[in-house]
DNA sequence: AAACAAAAATAGAATAATTCTAAAAATGGA
DNA sequence: TCCATTTTTAGAATTATTCTATTTTTGTTT
């Protein structure tokens, strides 16, 4: 019936995740938000629905995911850290002007040759401008 | 005769920043210490000699000098905000075991094609894994 | 040198994201 | 049903950073 809610659970299963409601809520707002959410909007935004959720929910369910590489933490600003569940080889781009975080593909990831014994897990790339919406209001 | 206070000084002059004691202990202590510093650590270290140093202080010389592009702000960790003199181009690895910020040299950084009309100030990539010293731990 | 304006530094309070703690609830066997 | 384990929860605690209001320093004009 409900592909959405199958495809987040065996997601989860998949990393050894056991799919408690919370943790499927959590997962299906990242899934369906590709907005690169803080932890408090999923909260702001999930709470409504789940009268009894916890924030500290929340944060425990996120730093899961993140330990389990189902999703990508972003540090690219300074203040809150953003999620993103699309492992699909992209970087992050930052307006300085708007703010908003966008997703810009790439064939695939940049990892620069390492010094010897380094092993490399995860690398990410933050790019950081004006988006071209934000320039287009400067020109005149 | 004091070679490095010169180079302080005229570094922070070049970016329009005026050198007051304080700004060039700052800038002096990261041109000095290439271990990608937070603000904590620094003022820790400066407080010795400067008894009249202030943390805000320290916060307020920092975001100068990142705003002005004399420094890089690194956002690697989650929790704490890291500086960096070097602006020569090179990228931040994180070591998960022991904590350490490590730079790599690269030729030039990556910057990948942007949608039309984005324009990229900065861009910064960071590698999270284990390092050489850690993984030779590992083995058995 | 005195007076003044502007810029910078300061101490400590305030803010806010995240983690911690201890208790309650849910889950899944035996 | 009983029990052990896992998960959730509310709120307190922590902590990096910013803010506020005051003081100090700096530079300029007389």
């Amino acid at each position: 019936m409900d592909g959405l809610k199958n495809m987040v659970k065996e997601r989860l299963e998949l990393h050894g995740i056991k799919p408690s409601m919370q943790r499927m809520a959590v997962m299906e707002y990242l899934m369906t938000h590709r907005t690169h959410p803080t932890a408090e909007m999923i909260f702001a935004d999930l709470y409504p629905h789940m009268p009894t959720l916890s924030k500290a929910t929340v944060y425990n369910t996120l730093n899961l995911l993140v330990e389990r590489g189902v999703v990508r933490l972003i540090t690219i600003e300074e203040k809150n850290a953003r999620f993103d569940a699309c492992m699909d080889p992209h970087i992050h781009f930052r307006c300085r002007d708007c703010g908003a975080i966008l997703d810009v593909d790439v064939e695939a990831h940049w990892v620069p040759a390492m010094p010897e014994g380094v092993t490399v897990e995860m690398s990410e790339t933050y790019c950081i401008g004006s988006c071209a919406e934000c320039n287009s209001q400067k020109v005149n």
